[in-house]
DNA sequence: CTTGACATCTTACGCGCCGTAGGTTACGGT
DNA sequence: ACCGTAACCTACGGCGCGTAAGATGTCAAG
């Protein structure tokens, strides 16, 4: 949860409970990645300083530093969390379906149904690939793996013939066009989320017919004959 | 072309056939967004200095700012120059098929070949989404939806009932399924590139069917009856 | 050749922000 | 009352962005 940091609060305050700055370390982590997670969804990587979450928090820059090491620390923390809550609710939402089709559904209904409630704190984690090299780079891509990953894992009951490397591929195919549709949603919300839900609904129905077809039909059909 | 900036020359260096630094501004612009791309390429917007590109041309601050405006702007210059490139190479692959299958075959095979040759240049575009807000994402973004404009105009002959809306998505659908299956190649570059191809087609073949059955069967279809 | 306008480039600065060294203050057990 | 430790702070060095103000080469006209 506490997805509603508002971080507007540039004055210096208590932590509830705690009379004087002095909080317990756990309860200050919490309340710096709540703040973070605010200004992060506010003005982006770049907007974003230390020094302004020092000031919401009450706090001076070793605080944050003893807790997260670094800037991309902070950042990996507060996508991580967004990421690990959002694929708890897909996977809740299409946990259970009796076939492929109904899961893929079930899934992205949840998927869009985040996106519009939350657009933009989606959009941190979208934004993803902020650096294209260096340690930050392959963190964000373990975290886009991981959920990339649950795609498979929940698929694969319904595919049990397709060897790993076709349902791996198969499972980036399917987020990536996941998140390019949320991507354009995003700059459109004048589309209503049903029809989002129906292109979506109906291009996966069609790629899954697929993904089953070729799994039993035989191997890997390539390329050159 | 000019894919192939060095960057590595530390000392100032005079460009060919100028004797002083002093070089005509066509000259120098290009100059700079070749070593810029490089310097770019090899260690990411957050690595990239300005002074590191002006150490590299042997040229002081204000002269990349006279060209550029702002970092953002080299970044924005680079990438726009390396999508241009790229979406021209597709298109010119892809042009003059017959079928829409063979039109996002012959894409596809391009699009993957150009990521084999020049991996990291490519990666730079990829990483796309660097700033989640301000002025710089949604010139990226614009970038994007060039790239996918160009997909859907590609498309459209093939499918010519299909409403621009369902048109759009599906152009959307499909780029965003390309570029997270080359994310997942750059991770993974054992696999050859045939089996990638051959994922990607099967994906978009029957993606492909589905454009076209449901355009002709009639309009959208709805998720709720 | 001189002069003046223009294009190209430079030195030098202010500012914001990252990350750290070393010191200070509350808390909790004995 | 006393000491160890957990929580916190002041103060600094350094880098990198963007700009103001000035210097220097180029070229055309008188």
């Amino acid at each position: 949860m506490s997805s509603m940091a508002q971080a507007q609060d540039q004055r210096p305050r208590d932590v509830a409970g705690y009379k004087h700055g002095r909080v317990p370390r756990a309860v200050r982590y919490d309340q710096l990645l709540d703040l973070a997670e605010g200004l992060l969804v506010e003005r982006g990587y770049a907007g974003f300083s230390i020094d302004d979450l020092c000031r919401a928090a009450g706090v001076s820059r070793p605080v944050v530093y003893e807790h997260f090491g670094s800037k991309d620390g902070i950042y990996l923390a507060c996508v991580g969390r967004i990421r690990a809550e959002f694929e708890e609710a897909v996977l809740n939402a299409s946990a259970g379906s009796q076939d492929l089709a109904t899961t893929l559904e079930r899934g992205a209904d949840a998927f869009f149904s985040i996106l519009e409630r939350d657009p933009r704190r989606w959009s941190l984690v979208y934004g993803g690939a902020n650096a294209l090299v260096g340690p930050l780079a392959g963190q964000l891509a373990d975290l886009r793996d991981t959920t990339v990953q649950q795609i498979a894992v929940a698929s694969a009951p319904f595919a049990p013939h397709a060897e790993p490397e076709r349902l791996a591929a198969w499972a980036h195919a399917v987020s990536g066009a996941g998140e390019q549709l949320g991507r354009w949603w995003l700059r459109n919300p004048q589309i209503p989320r049903e029809r989002i839900v129906a292109y979506h609904r109906d291009f996966l129905t069609a790629a899954a017919r697929y993904l089953i077809a070729s799994t039993e039909a035989g191997p890997v059909p390539d390329s050159h004959g």
